[in-house]
DNA sequence: GCCAACGTTGGC
DNA sequence: GCCAACGTTGGC
């Protein structure tokens, strides 16, 4: 049985095309601790919403699933990167990433508006006020919940 | 562009 | 170990 998640990404710096032109990706730039250890919870074959943020209209806008489990994000090591931190070395690193790779396109956008409006959503971390987690897990029930309803399977 | 909510930092 | 200040997220 697979595991359920959700990651965000702007789709101005990684959307879901460039997913699908890149093929497996690594998910790389995450700086959150809890963020960090649900990457690290992933297995290969878990599958992924994947998520527009801060774009109209935000929502989810695929399926992924990961190819690879969780290794050190380099780019934290990368001076020249906006996700370099000093702080993680490869002695110890503190960051890490998955890879992931497309599965489907939605035909259309499922709205952030929409999960809110829905009753059997209303604990998805998702849609919680103030709720700013880039990478979280969601219940089995609830991804086939939205799945069904929206006709999109 | 605004700002509420949240996580992190650092002085004490 | 507290907590004020600060930076970031992300919907609106």
């Amino acid at each position: 049985m697979p595991q359920y998640w959700l990651m965000k990404s702007e789709p101005d710096a990684f959307s879901i095309h460039d997913l699908k032109q890149q093929g497996p990706s690594p998910w790389d730039g995450v700086r959150n601790y809890q963020a960090r250890n649900f990457m690290k919870n992933m297995e290969v074959g878990d599958l992924v919403f994947f998520y527009h943020s801060s774009c109209k209209p935000a929502g989810i806008a695929g399926i992924a699933q990961v190819t690879r489990r969780a290794y050190p994000d380099y780019t934290s090591w990368d001076s020249s990167s906006p996700y370099y931190d000093p702080k993680s070395t490869k002695e110890s690193p503190r960051w890490f990433m998955v890879d992931i790779e497309l599965v489907k396109i939605l035909p259309s956008i499922i709205t952030l508006s929409r999960l809110k409006q829905d009753p059997a959503l209303s604990d998805m971390t998702l849609v919680k006020k103030g709720s700013r987690l880039s990478v979280m897990p969601v219940l089995a029930s609830e991804w086939q919940h939205i799945l069904n309803t929206t006709h999109q399977a």
